[in-house]
DNA sequence: AAAGGGAGCAACCGCGTCGAC
DNA sequence: TGTCGACGCGGTTGCTCCCTT
């Protein structure tokens, strides 16, 4: 059994709205107020509307105060700083922003910001690639590390032992940073940064393809849902339009949308909080036996080899 | 000049949450 | 304590405008 209609469908009228609908829920609104119930507004308002649409309509467009237009480079940093930390809670980074409405960041986050992020250190990207993993060339890898601390600060030095390794024993080439999600408060979060940049950041990627290259990884956490883990990984398994970029090696950062990358977005938790979420660079082999020194000249216990190619 | 395609954005839909009863 | 209805949120859709061919 369905849930019952919020309205009568067949008699309330939809799409755009008229300059005259606008003119008789915003002085019904100015003169009563919402009367604290939204559904039996637009009859009181003498609007075929539903109520559902009338309260969208006046939070999105007429109530006062609402900032329309270009976005401010300060309002630019809140917005990837706290999606960076909460993920897509669009009403909360919206409060943090006056006149802003999460509708409308939501659209501009979408349409814009993340591409105008992703073109900041990837000069080729032209938006072409899945929504999930644009790719990023090595060659920008460099300017990974100072786009990250421009949204950042909480990138810091381990005084103590993290995830049962003495500080002395981490990695030095890592960065380290605190995350403020409560679900991955326990669990360290790292990123790992050769002397050129940051080249790959924290959590998540499920084993569930078989054939993978995992870099410093865990195994355990890798193969559960629950673990954090980053990975370069080799997908010949999954067909190229599914991945929507390319065959081949790929070092996967951000991604932390839960199980599976392509479908997961279950968990409220594991929405995507990683600033670059769900890219990938792009490597050959050569390179990947690079990165994979990297991985074992700074690391312990933390590097799992599941590669058969 | 017309057609096609993409970007931007307003609006809708469905679901989770919360409060009243 | 359970049920119901309203609200609020995030994802998605679809319309419009503009640019390119």
């Amino acid at each position: 059994m369905g849930r019952a209609p919020c309205c009568d469908k067949a008699n309330v009228k939809k799409g755009p709205w008229s300059p005259e609908e606008d003119a008789q829920l915003k002085v019904f609104i100015e003169k009563y107020g919402t009367c604290g119930n939204w559904i039996a507004l637009p009859q009181k308002a003498g609007l075929k509307r539903c109520g559902k649409s009338c309260r969208l309509r006046w939070l999105n467009y007429l109530r006062p105060n609402i900032k329309h237009g270009e976005f401010s480079d300060e309002e630019d940093r809140i917005i990837c700083n706290l999606y960076a930390n909460i993920g897509s809670r669009w009403s909360i980074i919206a409060a943090r922003l006056p006149g802003r409405t999460d509708n409308d960041i939501k659209n501009y986050w979408n349409t814009k910001l993340k591409k105008k992020l992703i073109s900041k250190f990837t000069p080729n990207y032209q938006g072409k690639t899945s929504p999930f993993y644009p790719t990023i060339s090595h060659s920008v890898l460099p300017n990974l590390s100072s786009l990250y601390k421009d949204h950042f600060n909480s990138f810091y030095t381990p005084t103590k032992s993290l995830a049962g390794i003495e500080s002395s024993s981490l990695p030095q080439n890592f960065l380290y940073y605190n995350t403020t999600i409560p679900s991955f408060t326990n669990q360290y979060s790292y990123c790992l940064q050769n002397q050129e940049g940051l080249m790959d950041s924290h959590y998540y990627f499920p084993v569930k393809d078989q054939n993978m290259l995992i870099f410093n990884g865990n195994e355990a956490s890798c193969s559960s849902s629950d673990g954090s883990c980053s990975q370069i990984s080799y997908r010949k398994d999954v067909k190229q339009e599914e991945m929507g970029c390319f065959q081949g090696f790929m070092l996967d950062y951000g991604n932390i949308n839960g199980d599976d990358p392509l479908n997961s977005f279950s968990d409220d938790h594991q929405k995507g909080n990683g600033i670059l979420g769900n890219c990938q660079l792009q490597y050959d082999l050569e390179e990947v036996n690079e990165l994979i020194s990297i991985g074992h000249g700074c690391s312990n216990n933390m590097f799992f080899l599941n590669y058969e190619n």
